[in-house]
DNA sequence: GCCAACGTTGGC
DNA sequence: GCCAACGTTGGC
């Protein structure tokens, strides 16, 4: 089993948005980055978990914990040319883009802040991809050691 | 709003 | 295959 941690914008759907989700689940559509599109299409595997991570707002942190229920499957929303996220060149018989189902497990009472996984960074939590310079994947790995870390701290 | 960092595209 | 230009991400 593996784990992983998986960015949203709170502005366009946050885990209070997840939670108020038929069955707690969503498909996580409109990744359009190849590596995390690789990861989803090749490695993400039921029953894995993920940190549901909070970016692009006020206090950007990990807020929860999803399961994966669904393994990697065409992103049908690459075919809608209404939707934001239309690629004209996936074809839907040869689809580019993929997805993933979640279902919320956990909402953490208090989130676990980027400044706080920053005080970690040079300790328990070197080498985290999230904390990586540069680092702009909406969808990265996260070790068993750093993944129990974390979640330690929520408690 | 700024800007560093990165991924993708396309000309050559 | 190189690399400049461009668009996007995402913290601040």
């Amino acid at each position: 089993m593996s784990y992983w941690l998986m960015k949203s914008e709170p502005g366009v759907f946050g885990i209070d948005d997840l939670a108020k989700s038929p069955r707690k689940t969503t498909h996580w559509d409109g990744v359009r980055n190849f590596q995390a599109r690789n990861f989803m299409r090749d490695e993400m595997r039921r029953g894995d978990l993920a940190f549901f991570y909070h970016s692009s707002c006020d206090e950007p942190g990990v807020v929860g914990i999803v399961e994966i229920v669904k393994e990697g499957y065409p992103d049908h929303t690459a075919f809608d040319k209404h939707d934001d996220h239309f690629d004209a060149d996936s074809d839907p018989a040869n689809p580019r883009w993929y997805m993933v189902d979640v279902r919320m497990k956990r909402k953490f009472r208090r989130a676990i802040t980027l400044a706080t996984l920053r005080e970690h960074e040079h300790h328990a939590l070197k080498g985290l991809a999230l904390l990586k310079r540069g680092n702009r994947l909406s969808i990265t790995p996260v070790s068993a050691a750093h993944w129990k870390f974390i979640v330690d701290l929520a408690q």
